[in-house]
RNA sequence: GCUCCCUUCGUCUAGUGGUUAGGACGCUGGCCUCUCACGCCGGUAACAGGGGUUCGAGUCCCCUAGGGAGUACCA
């Protein structure tokens, strides 16, 4: 049998995190098997499905890499099909109309909760005859006895009985099919073997494989994945921060560390934290994933983004960090060349933000000294090394990280001071804080002309500094 | 309320009847060191509770508790 796995969003909003691990398991399960992942969007809802909302979501698959072989097929363009599958209900008797008031049904759901039961259509209309011609729905003619057993490929056997079960609608008045019809006529249309979607769709299913039963239709396989909590085990929502996919590109994740974090969520290999692309094709197994729900934890992403930025490629890391650059003002164009001074900070930023904001200063003065590292390291003592290293600097005209480091070292030496003594509190001149890369690298960086003046300030608010003192 | 699902360190997880319950993130002690970071070595911390089954239960069964989902003319 050939796999075929479907993403089925509803274009209501963003491609959110728990959106994007479902969309990637499916995926992975189809490029394991060399089968085919579809892309469908599921905009029945016309009053809540925004065109804004599906090119989010072709953004946020995009950006993660997960391409699709076939769609995005609309729903909203199939209603043909879908009326052509309820008529043939219909006709066999397997629907039928229904006219029953919304009051009615209000007070079937009141009632029944009174006697602690399970709200449920009474099947009112079953045997009426309701015309064509006057407001209806159409419902579905669920079995009334038996019981439904979903093999489902993460929770094991789960069964329901048909009587907890009722005649769901499967046409609006409006004429519009709902939901549980068009999955299934979509599922089966487009061949899906393997169903992989959120575990809130559990409860939905059995009612799928009833209609698909009776289209005399193999059900697909199941496999529903729990959902994915926030930092503080309450529901992700929008005040966890990031939950959109696209809004950790703003915030400087790679996508493969996002790709990598949610592939362990919910499932692993082993010990095995990091995996590639290829490792997870060749890796993952739907039977491996957890039953339970698990929390997202932006501590651990962090970890991965900073393990991949380390990993990557200097060069692409300077051509992502760009933009964000660009955010802060800067253009990395006017300055030192940006995929040295991203090599320079990859061990030490865990987001390309951060990276940005720690590379500003190969581009720019700072506007005041951080406070604290100014008062530890521009004090008097530093006057002498930091003369002497400005005057060395510009003698200096081999601006390269070897001459300079040679540079730091001799006047070090020169004056009988520990390395730290002379690096930090030029570090600090040159860069307004107390860390940096190496002190080489970054005076390389910075460049000649602005390490010159940047310790002329230094060497000013040291004097500044001693006459506040009196 | 009813139906269904879930429950190992704070978090992500390994574990498929016999383990000193392992790893990772975080936190933390140390080493390295011109700062920060990286890296390396060490520490902290868990089987929700109660009954069974068994020579032996994190692993099997039942109950309780606690979470979650569904209960729509949403998807």
């Amino acid at each position: 049998m050939t796999v075929r796995t479907r993403f089925a969003p509803s274009p209501t909003g963003y491609l959110h995190v728990g959106g994007a691990r479902t969309a990637l398991f499916s995926w992975l399960y189809a490029r394991k098997h060399g089968g085919k992942f579809v892309l469908r969007i599921e905009d029945t809802d016309l009053e809540r499905s925004t065109a804004e909302s599906v090119n989010a979501i072709l953004e946020g698959m995009t950006w993660l890499g997960l391409e699709y072989d076939e769609g995005p097929f609309y729903q909203t363009k199939r209603f043909d099909r879908y009326h052509e599958v309820i008529e043939a209900l219909l006709s066999k008797g397997l629907a039928y109309r229904c006219n029953c008031s919304r009051e009615r049904l209000d007070d079937l759901r009141e009632a029944a909760m009174k006697r602690k039961e399970k709200p449920r259509y009474d099947g009112h209309c079953r045997n009426h005859d309701v015309s064509p011609d006057e407001p209806h729905v159409i419902r579905f003619r669920n079995p009334d006895t038996g019981v439904v057993v979903v093999d489902d490929l993460i929770r094991g056997r789960v069964s329901f009985n048909n009587e907890e079960l009722d005649d769901l609608i499967i046409r609006r008045t409006d004429g519009s099919p709902t939901y549980n019809l068009t999955v299934v006529v979509d599922d089966l249309d487009m061949q899906i073997s393997h169903v992989i979607r959120g575990d809130d769709h559990l409860n939905n299913t059995p009612r799928q494989i009833n209609i698909l039963k009776a289209l005399n239709a193999e059900p697909p396989k199941y496999g529903h994945v729990p959902m994915i909590l926030g930092d503080d085990g309450a529901r992700l929502s929008k005040r966890h921060g990031a939950v959109s996919v696209m809004q950790y590109r703003e915030d400087g994740y790679l996508p493969e560390a996002l790709l990598n974090y949610l592939v362990r969520l919910g499932w692993s290999h082993g010990d095995q934290e990091i995996f590639s692309i290829d490792e997870m094709i060749e890796l993952f197994d739907i039977d491996g994933v957890n039953k339970a729900a698990s929390s997202f934890n932006t501590d651990k992403l962090l970890w991965l983004n900073q393990h991949y930025i380390k990993q990557d490629d200097a060069k692409r890391i300077a051509h992502l960090l760009s933009p964000h650059m660009g955010d802060l003002g800067i253009d990395p164009a006017e300055g030192p060349d940006l995929t040295k001074v991203a090599e320079a900070h990859q061990e030490r930023a865990r987001t390309l933000v951060e990276m940005a904001e720690m590379s500003a200063f190969c581009y720019q003065d700072y506007d005041e000294f951080e406070e604290k590292a100014a008062k530890k390291h521009l004090r008097g003592v530093a006057r002498e090394p930091l003369e002497r290293m400005r005057e060395a600097l510009s003698a200096l005209e081999d601006w390269q990280e070897e001459a300079l480091h040679g540079v730091v070292e001799q006047v070090s030496e020169a004056l009988e001071l520990k390395m730290g003594k002379v690096a930090q509190p030029l570090r600090v001149a040159v860069v307004g804080r107390a860390a940096s890369p190496g002190i080489d690298t970054t005076l390389y960086l910075v460049g000649k002309e602005a390490c010159l003046r940047r310790i002329d300030k230094a060497l000013d608010y040291i004097t500044q500094r001693e006459a506040a003192a009196g």
